[in-house]
DNA sequence: TATTATATTCTACATTATGTAAAAGATGCA
DNA sequence: TGCATCTTTTACATAATGTAGAATATAATA
């Protein structure tokens, strides 16, 4: 059933448009803010600058379906569209495609990087970090009293 | 002069390969492995299976000159091509776009998953972590004795 | 039930990235 | 000068995404 997600991952681009596509990403986000929704209304959700025929959205949503993104069922006339994953679980999905890759492609630069990304932030995430990998050094020496 | 490299991240592939296209990638280890070379000797470098034509090399060559990936100078008749980026500083610029990018997108998502990734790795992968991350606190503590 | 409004599907074209290669043109050495 | 070798040009293929007109289906309603 749900295959499993697949994606690219752009870095150069902001938020969830590092994923999907920008008429994606817009119709992503009114799903997850407005719920199961028809064409009609994601097209109603959007500002009245953003142009685009209802034909396009359609094709849209269809792709997106296909790609195991959204769901959708009749009602009456219309279809409704509502997304597979929540925005945190789907941002969890993405997380860990990307974190994985990468810490493959190398471990030590990804753990630098990622470091060295913290240190620019407040240093309640440093922190918050850092107990995140006591607490698993704690559960793994429990796991494992006598590993090698 | 040196353009930043732009890049795609696609974290179901393997390797390089999440970066850069199959030919782009063999190309590149050539490169990486034997140095400056000709599409001539890039191809000779090709395991005899791999069977491309040279004008299918040369015009990924110049493509990825394009790109920012090789730069290339005349010698004799046939040009020769490079890298711009060593293995290793590549591998940086790639991790660093990559987890920034991700970060940016949820930084808990990313650390979790991080964590993660490592705890099941070997346990010296964490604990090289562990110090990382401690002595990033230190350096931060000092540099801002007073914060907040 | 026939008309109309609205939705969907089909088809098509555009752009970007990448792989691939034939054909034509340039160049340098024997 | 002529040939071997290289480069450039051109072209086609695929995949992802944006975009939308035209044709078709369907539900509501007059």
């Amino acid at each position: 059933m749900g295959k499993t997600l697949k994606f690219n991952f752009n870095p150069f681009r902001k938020g969830l448009n590092q994923i999907l596509g920008k008429l994606e990403e817009d119709i992503m986000n009114v799903l997850w803010e407005k719920g199961e929704s028809s064409v009609k209304e994601i097209l109603e959700s959007f500002p009245k600058e953003r142009s685009v025929s209802y034909s396009a959205v359609i094709t849209v949503t269809n792709r997106m379906t296909k790609k195991g993104l959204l769901s959708k069922r009749k009602e009456k006339k219309a279809f409704l569209y509502k997304p597979s994953y929540s925005r945190e679980r789907f941002y969890e999905i993405v997380s860990k495609a990307v974190v994985e890759g990468i810490s493959g492609l190398s471990l030590k630069a990804a753990m630098v990087n990622f470091v060295e990304y913290m240190s620019h932030l407040n240093p309640d995430k440093i922190e918050y970090f850092s107990q995140l990998i006591e607490s698993k050094k704690q559960s793994l020496a429990k796991e494992q009293p006598n590993e090698k």
